[in-house]
RNA sequence: GCGCCGGUGGUCCAGUGGUAGGACAUUGCCUUCCCAAGGCAAUAGCCCGGGUUCAAUUCCCGGCCGGCGCACCA
């Protein structure tokens, strides 16, 4: 059995995920979390806040799954998401219909092309099947698009999509967050949510889903001003695999540390360094295996329409490497797309050290004088005399200035202009910011984990399985169980379990089977420790307790232990300590 | 989406043209029980639709789901 198989029979068996919908057949690429899986989400999701959101003093939203029409043609993923499919008759392969025709044409931007266009030049420059060399004549050409399409309200007058990542619901709102910011460069802000892609082929249980949650960040910052906190993870070491490394016969995986990245210039971005450096640390404590782990750098051909850096993050699992977070900088792609295509302000407000005054050489044209000289063309007039005065105040130190608009020359007046040039006093500019974005794969995060924490020993010539989860992910922290369901221990253990709750550990109550089975049970879902109530504890208020990794066992006071076993979760005190 | 392989209790599998069996798991009882112990008992299953047939879980076709390969992954 593959590590992937073993892992889903798992998490099937004890309640991690699951197929959704298999009552009616299944849908494919939609997974359930149980209650173990939901637990283990929930607490990494948690990890991800505490480190991105709170401990970097940035901002969290949560935007709606369904955004409206506009939103994807702005951001790009209407025409980007959007593939003209011509499938052959003969052996079935799809294939790209507009790349075919650019391939067989002089035609450069078949996208834009209608798609019965696209099919009658398939047909008259004879195009084959690149498979199997049939004719693709007469064959239909389909729009397929990844992303999931729904209608806002009755009729189809509104369309409306499922968001393909949750960095929309930030752009679009950026007007608004800014202002929540105090139009301060640089903030941040981080959303944990669901995506949703209609991929073609979803595989490999949670890797490849149609519906998925992302925990994103985007940063944004003056390009110009801002740097990262460096020195904070300068020392940290990155497992960095290269554009260059990969292309080039020899070339691998090097081992530099954020600081050597950035002065070697193998990671250009200092932002994107900062974040590796961060994520690297994240990854170790949620439960990653850093010997199966490492940074990719997208290559050229690779990178999305918005991006012009990418690394990625990827861990391995049955010898291949999953992408599980997409570190880019997006520069200001998206804040000027939505800029330009809804018209408003999409920048902040950027205050010099002090004013400074400039010349600026200004117009303020009479009115009265151009109207009935210039008719319909009057205003036309003046916005090119105010960009004339703006780009060449000479030309006003004749008597007469002409412009020119729609091609034709007008010439007027330079004193019904208004012509002159003050002092003025600027304050600050408008600037851009631009984008360093983290998006995390949660689910292919919860993969790696479990796939990671799986392993298998002999306890008494038994073999045993189990998950070295670390305890802040583990769904249960606390496993209680009373030796025997008699003599008053029930009572002592179902007390304990109670207390150890309200001091707001995870437990689970278990008084079902011989001792060895529970703790079995605890092991397959990563539950750290349990404790054991027995005859004894009744006389002298001790309990043994087990840690799940060892399996050893310490006898300890029931009294302070719900502080003990909250501090063995956190790390502040070993098993060995006790 | 194409090709190959598969789909039988919760899980993993065996098997059959006359509606099925094991292992593990689960539940109950017994055993003073700290690492999947033993005994007894119980619960629970042939992916969906169509066809062939007296009869289909089994054969055929289609679909759905899963794994792998190809393609796709903005």
């Amino acid at each position: 059995m593959s590590e992937g198989e073993r892992l889903t029979e798992l998490a099937k068996r004890r309640g991690f995920y699951f197929p959704s919908s298999s009552a009616y057949g299944g849908t494919a690429g939609f997974w359930t979390y149980g209650p173990q899986g939901a637990a283990l989400k929930s607490n990494i999701e948690d990890a991800w806040r505490d480190r991105y959101v709170v401990k970097e003093g940035h901002q969290e939203i949560s935007a709606p799954d369904i955004m409206p029409e506009p939103v994807f043609e702005a951001s790009g993923h209407l025409d980007g998401f959007d593939d003209m499919i011509v499938e052959c008759g003969e052996c079935g392969a799809t294939h790209r219909a507009d790349h075919l025709v650019e391939d067989n044409t002089d035609i450069e931007e078949a996208e834009s092309l209608p798609n019965e266009e696209v099919m009658d030049l398939i047909a008259d420059h004879g195009i084959e099947c690149p498979s199997c060399h049939t004719s693709l004549a007469d064959q239909p050409v389909d729009n397929f698009n990844l992303m999931f399409e729904t209608n806002i309200g009755p009729g189809s007058s509104s369309p409306g999509y499922l968001r393909p990542e949750t960095a929309q619901g930030i752009f679009v709102e950026f007007p608004q967050l800014s202002e929540y910011a105090r139009n301060q460069l640089p903030f941040g802000v981080a959303q944990i949510g669901k995506a949703y892609r209609n991929e073609i082929s979803p595989r490999k249980s949670l890797v490849r889903v149609r519906e998925f949650t992302q925990a994103e960040l985007e940063h944004f910052i003056d390009p110009e001003e801002d740097e990262p906190p460096l020195a904070e993870v300068e020392d940290v070491t990155l497992p960095l695999y290269s554009a260059a490394a990969q292309e080039s016969e020899d070339g691998g995986q090097r081992e530099l540390t954020v600081r050597e990245a950035v002065d070697e210039g193998v990671v250009e971005s200092e932002w994107v360094a900062y974040y590796l450096g961060v994520s690297t640390e994240w990854y170790e404590r949620v439960g990653v295996d850093m010997d199966r782990f490492r940074y990719r750098q997208h290559l050229a051909g690779e990178r999305a329409h918005y991006a012009s850096d990418c690394w990625d993050a990827e861990s391995e699992v049955d010898g291949d490497w999953i992408e599980i977070t997409g570190f880019a900088y997006r520069g200001d792609y998206d804040l000027s797309k939505h800029a330009e295509h809804s018209g408003e302000d999409y920048t902040v407000f950027k205050q010099y050290d002090e004013p400074i005054t400039v010349e600026r050489a200004t117009v303020d044209p009479d009115m009265s004088y151009l109207g009935p000289e210039f008719g319909g063309d009057a205003g036309a007039v003046a916005d090119a005399l105010e960009a004339l005065a703006e780009r060449n105040p000479d030309a006003f130190d004749d008597d007469e200035v002409t412009v020119e608009v729609d091609g034709e020359s007008h010439t007027v007046p330079v004193e019904e202009t208004n012509f002159s040039v003050d002092e003025v006093t600027e304050n600050g500019e408008h600037i851009r910011p631009h984008v360093v974005e983290p998006s995390f794969g949660v689910g292919r995060i919860i993969y790696t984990v479990l796939a990671h924490a799986y392993e298998t020993d002999e306890v008494d010539g038994e073999e045993r399985t189990y998950l070295d989860l670390p305890p802040e992910q583990a769904p249960t922290t606390v496993g209680v169980f009373p030796l025997m369901d008699k003599d008053g221990m029930a009572e002592l253990a179902s007390d304990i379990a109670d207390d150890l709750r309200a001091a707001g550990l995870s437990v689970t109550y278990d008084d079902s089977g011989a001792i060895g089975r529970r703790y079995r049970r605890q092991d397959e879902v990563g539950t750290p420790y349990c404790v054991t109530i027995d005859y004894e504890s009744l006389e002298d208020g001790e309990v043994t307790v087990r840690e799940r990794d060892t399996t050893e066992q310490k006898r300890l006071p029931i009294d302070g232990l719900a502080d003990r076993l909250e501090r063995l979760a956190t790390g502040d005190l070993t098993f060995a300590d006790l």
